[in-house]
DNA sequence: TATTGTTATACTCTATAACTATA
DNA sequence: TATAGTTATAGAGTATAACAATA
């Protein structure tokens, strides 16, 4: 007979939750891309344009974006010729350049967010109670996967 | 009073959702591909490995990658030249071309799965009842995602 | 000396268009 | 004619190493 523990345990496998996980941000992010896209930008420069609404120095850009600081460069070479973007003098360490984004940058970074069509779908198909369980799970799991 | 409803709605505003799980995606993303140049493969190149552990024409990848079918051929030209994959003539049609991993293909897959130490580590984080709920979240939230 | 941003280099990924061999 | 895969091309992202300016 079953000895006295509670229910079962649902046994959800740690593979299982990274399968699932690894489909919906590969969904998330080709709805982003596909976006950035149609707004003319790629997903590197629209994810850069996101950090940069709070200005920093392009190190910590190349932090935030996950890649070596060379490549920012490039990066904001592009969004500074389509004018999202500037770069500006930092006063106290005179290495330093602060990236900013234009009112012109914001206006097309919200254009993208609110062009991401499926996401909106997604997330709006939840109950309000589903979409705070999500939204806690997340912030839950966020600080030990981004360590 | 309070007007005899239900306790006040969580109130999750949908770009709350979008920008966390924006957050959860790259940092799993970012696992994954350092997992993946740990064991001396691209990105691209270990999503495709995982796409072909169910053997598929070049034309199909390409769908899964969500890329185009002529960079199919050059991601696969890689795998095939490190021994991971290998293409195999199909018998119905001879224009198609199937993908098939080999075995060595499979291990490194597994290691690298095995090696996405953060993901392991913040989803073995999570109790039984709550690891359950984020699967049923994101089974529930693909489909509209993925469209 | 150490750090910030840049440049030079080489490789990969990406889309578009044109090609081939099948169907 | 239509489709599967490839090739050619050009642009963008990526890491490494070396460099100038500044700290």
């Amino acid at each position: 007979m079953a000895p006295m523990t509670t229910a079962a345990a649902p046994t959800v496998t740690t593979a299982e939750l990274m399968e699932a996980m690894a489909a919906v941000g590969a969904a998330y992010f080709q709805d982003f891309a596909a976006a950035a896209g149609r707004h003319g930008l790629s997903s590197s420069q629209a994810k850069a344009l996101g950090v940069v609404l709070e200005p920093v120095p392009m190190r910590a850009l190349a932090g935030q974006l996950g890649c070596d600081a060379s490549n920012v460069t490039g990066i904001v070479d592009r969004l500074e010729a389509l004018g999202l973007a500037r770069r500006e003098a930092a006063e106290a360490d005179r290495r330093v350049k602060i990236v900013t984004i234009t009112d012109e940058g914001s206006e097309v970074l919200q254009r993208i967010r609110a062009d991401m069509v499926r996401a909106h779908r997604a997330f709006e198909s939840l109950g309000d109670e589903q979409r705070g369980l999500l939204l806690d799970l997340c912030r839950q799991v966020l600080p030990l996967l981004a360590a």
